[in-house]
DNA sequence: TTGGACATGTAAGCCGTTACATGATTAC
DNA sequence: GTAATCATGTAACGGCTTACATGTCCAA
């Protein structure tokens, strides 16, 4: 499981270059702060980091605090070099499956308004998400580290992709009743 | 491989109500179709076909034309029903992995200038789809079938998707130059 | 005392890609 | 005759999610 191809370990190795963590954190901080655009399961992070260790590319250490275990990881200079030869690489397209766009595309065999109801559901989800950004984006104010104008590019996007599927839905929906009478006649 | 919760068997009954075809059509359609929103691949297309014949959604016959064997595969109308079913249900939520939004997130450990040439490639891969899109949207003119209305939504998302993402590469190509300047300070 | 957050891990199983195997037909 | 396209399938393997198993700490 994860034997290399895994995008897994890059992930965790980039967050590990700027600070130690322990799986649980990793996990915290990639729901926190990408999970709009990449995500990561317990059940991947956990076998991940003992990968890597066995490879060099971090060093995990049981820190006893209190009467908790938790493994601290750490990267390793090995580590470092492989996450930029990584980071060099063009990234790889990729696959793209969009459940909505699939069944919009095979509305005529749907009953009628049931594709309108998804596109409304959908439309809530985007607000909600809009919203999330938006805090997100008033937090992240002041002049920090450097990687804070990288991180400020990600959520760039994420708020103009939200904005843009927005006014898809909202045009969407408003086409869909002509198509439907349409269909009627 | 591929028992119930695959979507693959969905994508591929939704085509089938429309017009019969063998595996190798399905392929083809699809990546011309709905390629830009959801691919399937052989390994998928043949396992999942002989399944739903199992359960009665499609019914499948050899016809020789000259002396190929070709499936033609039709949907039944029990298909009809699981399909009409499977289209009312909330789509679940798509799980987003972006690579080069990964890097950008990790970019103060890369070389300098790597992130940008991979803004620049995915510039030119953006711009291709947009043409791609166009030429499609062109030939899509005259009033059609009742689904052509629905299709039409889903390359107008596509458009949209990529016109928003253009935006956001430009814009973000023109930053980078002042975020690395202040990093090497 | 009970529930929730903290914390680490394993196992089962599905989903999907890729590579392989095979062969007919068509165009150059 | 040979390469490309048409055409159908299988097998191996990898990646990832989900469910399970286990246990501590803290607050209401």
């Amino acid at each position: 499981m994860a034997r290399g191809k895994s995008k897994s370990h890059f992930a965790l190795l980039g967050i590990l270059a700027e600070r130690e963590a322990s799986g649980y954190e990793l996990r915290q901080f990639i729901a926190q702060s990408i999970g709009h655009f990449w995500q990561e399961s317990f059940g991947q992070i956990y076998p991940a980091l003992k990968n890597m260790e066995k490879k060099g590319w971090i060093n995990s250490v049981a820190a006893d605090l209190g009467m908790k275990t938790r493994r601290r990881h750490r990267i390793t200079p090995k580590g470092r070099k492989v996450l930029a030869t990584w980071l060099a690489e063009r990234p790889t397209p990729e696959v793209i499956r969009n459940e909505l766009l699939l069944k919009i595309f095979f509305a005529a065999h749907a009953g009628s308004g049931i594709i309108t109801g998804h596109l409304k559901a959908q439309r809530l989800q985007a607000l909600e998400m809009q919203k999330v950004f938006q805090e997100i984006a008033s937090q992240m104010r002041a002049p920090e580290a450097v990687s804070a104008a990288y991180w400020r590019f990600t959520l760039d996007y994420g708020q103009r992709a939200v904005e843009a599927e927005l006014q898809w839905l909202e045009d969407t929906l408003a086409k869909m009743p002509k198509v439907q009478s349409k269909k009627q006649v």
